[in-house]
DNA sequence: AAGTGGTCTAGACCACTCA
DNA sequence: GAGTGGTCTAGACCACTTA
């Protein structure tokens, strides 16, 4: 068997999809679909899976599948549209603000003692009122002498968030991988466990030294992340297969 | 149950792996891990599927399923890492160049007519050796007057890459999002059919005007994207997971 | 209650690698 | 040929949504 099953399923899948749906519409369930192609129900899962992956499927248990709308672009440019207070009202909520000592792992990524106090603020990224992003900024807090005097978490969030500013934050590089959400993220994403996420690592440098690090966890279902100088021209998706040559 | 049976395991197996194994061993096979664990060889297989999407294995068919080196960082940073003739040997191979009338979606992409000829120049991105990367340039023939003179393939390919240099490019507006290797891309990357990729998304600007347009597909097993200011500090990989709270 | 996707099982066979 | 991961099956039950 040169090419899987499911794999052949997956095209001829898109293909159908392509040509008899579109956005919003529901596909008929798992079982019939199977009968129809004459493979178990677990082979055809496998290929759902794959168009989930890719973001043309959504599946919505006791629903159904559905044809999903075209990747949200999602602007990552650092301050200007990532940042806090800076003018308008950006989609982000504040979830969160603990300060505690660095972990190993933390204190190697951030640069300082192991156990040295970093105030970690979480925060929720909206983007039409859903869920799209977690983040969670860390900054050393030696760093923000002046968040110590707020007794209430949600105004110490919103103190680290308004100090870092002031830092004077002049560079910022930037890391994207693969992962998958654990039950906190997930939660918060309001998505099951193990949901593949764009993990983005950024890294805040004031005065040629790291000043704070943000992680930052995308949906990858439904998210492009867009860098750069604010989209040129409109961004259209582009198949991931060679858009010259139709083979196949 | 709350928590799927995989789910849990991949936290187990997590664990395991961190305590006890290091880069490149060999966990034991699926049927004992399964037997090992009271579970069936499909539901631990699910769970590696995770652990391989985050990275963390690699499984090869009649070796076994080892633990995966730290993902590399590749920088995607344009002219300057990805760019062809400038300087020093970088590590791109060219595979291919065409040219054809732009299909619809092409046409959309670049901003040409339907049908209007476009170069395609189709590079693959070594890293260590290994095939990291495939990228398709595509650019439109009128704006290269002088690649028509060269006969053979490879010797359009270079001109095109050298003639886009002196066009000017002056910006560049990226986009990231995760996809699925079609049968081509999966070929040049040496793995099979379905393999999660990174696609990137690249719009060049000349004097205002787009210019080319770049599509690339980077591993997503092995990659880890880099932007920015070339690595103000070794970027450590972090947890998905919340990195403060050791929470579960 | 009926219908959907999500999980799990036990077993079979295939494709590949290596001694 | 023995051992590995990859694919596929048929069936069961669960969790969730809607009516």
């Amino acid at each position: 068997m040169p090419e899987p099953k499911y794999w052949h399923l997956r095209t001829v899948l898109v293909r159908t999809i392509d040509a008899e749906f579109s956005t919003g519409q529901i596909l008929p369930n798992e079982r019939e679909l199977a009968a129809r192609f004459g493979v178990a129900r677990a082979t055809l899962r496998q290929a759902l899976d794959q168009l989930e992956l890719e973001g043309r499927l959504v599946r919505r248990r006791g629903i159904g599948t559905l044809i999903a709308a075209p990747r949200v672009g999602v602007p990552v440019n650092g301050r200007e549209e990532g940042w806090p207070g800076s003018g308008r009202s950006q989609a982000w909520r504040i979830v969160d603000c603990v300060t505690a000592p660095a972990t190993a792992q933390l204190a190697r990524v951030l640069g300082v003692a192991e156990g040295e106090a970093v105030h970690t603020v979480r925060r929720l990224r909206l983007v039409q009122g859903i869920a799209m992003a977690t983040e969670s900024l860390h900054v050393p807090a030696a760093a923000l002498p002046h968040v110590a005097g707020f007794a209430a978490e949600s105004d110490r969030a919103r103190g680290v968030l308004r100090q870092i500013e002031r830092l004077g934050i002049d560079g910022e590089s930037r890391s994207v991988e693969l992962g998958v959400a654990e039950a906190e993220q997930a939660a918060l994403l309001e998505r099951p466990p193990g949901t593949p996420v764009l993990v983005v690592t950024t890294q805040y440098a004031a005065a040629g030294k790291l000043a704070a690090v943000a992680v930052s966890t995308y949906r990858a279902d439904t998210c492009k992340l867009t860098f750069g100088e604010a989209g040129l021209v409109e961004v259209t998706p582009v198949q991931a297969g060679s858009p010259v040559r139709s083979a196949s």
